[in-house]
DNA sequence: CTCCGGAATGCAACTGGGTTGCACGGGCTG
DNA sequence: CAGCCCGTGCAACCCAGTTGCATTCCGGAG
């Protein structure tokens, strides 16, 4: 985990590096992102901007996301709750994503080799393939493991 | 596709074998179930209802698929446009879905040998690996290549 | 350094899917 | 016939996300 400072500049540097100017909601909503390994979401990141009191305007916020989604420095999942979580776009292009059914956490998970594509009926153009694994996160399930669940 | 009638007491059959039943409301969400082959959004269904002037009332409908779901009559799927769809639970479990970007829709795809389930980090227990296929649909592909676009 | 234009931000009002609480109704049971 | 339970309908509500518009900020031109 790289020193908050570095993280800002970090964050300076890759939204300097697409010719856009640095202000202030892109480099904190690009910093937070960083320092997460889960997804967040939208509430997510207002409460951490809230708790380090910079508080951002909701609206701000979507647009900072739709944003960095579409320079491509961060991705967006759907969760079963609806939600859209946001987490930084790594090297990891198609790569899976798990939720936990307990919690509703979203996780990246490392990228893996390219599945076969299964095949689309008559005239669909497949494209891309979204991989979800549902079940239950290391912390949910470690708690229900105490809790004597199987 | 059968005869209107049939879906009708097909509808009424499967709900009655799960020992409940057979409501209005609920044979005609079951009916309208039947007779599509992609997925139908909440809207779509309260439309579809009122286009045969049997008006559903909206809390209603998602009872009645709430119920359709734990029955495992029904699934749900939700979309990147965070809207839940609903199609028939048929033979086809673990199946994967096809998800046009152009137009929304949502497709079942027939059942696939099993995927290899991805592995999952450390305490991580998966339990479901969803799939969905992102791309356009026979219809879209069709008029984008009619207008010339690849 | 200052000015200016466009991009980014903030606020408020709104949309729309989904939920909750509660009252009504109709069939089934004792 | 009375009571009960389940399903239905209505209305109000919640929350994620969007839109319109006024204001502010940033970076370049002069």
């Amino acid at each position: 985990m790289p020193a908050p400072a570095a993280l800002h500049d970090n964050a300076v540097r890759l939204i300097q590096e697409r010719g856009a100017s640095a202000t202030a909601a892109r480099v904190q909503v690009l910093r937070l992102l960083l320092t997460t390994h889960a997804t967040v979401s939208h509430q997510g990141l207002t409460q951490a901007a809230l708790d380090e009191g910079q508080p951002l305007d909701k609206v701000t916020l979507y647009r900072v996301l739709d944003w960095l989604v579409a320079q491509g420095l961060a991705h967006s999942v759907t969760g079963q709750d609806r939600v859209r979580r946001f987490g930084i776009a790594d090297v990891h292009h198609g790569h899976a994503h798990f939720e936990c059914d307990a919690c509703g956490q979203l996780f990246c998970l490392p990228e893996r080799a390219s599945l076969p594509m299964p095949a689309a009926p008559d005239g669909f153009e497949a494209r891309r393939v979204d991989i979800t694994i549902h079940g239950r996160c290391a912390a949910c399930a470690q708690t229900a493991h105490a809790n004597g669940f199987t």
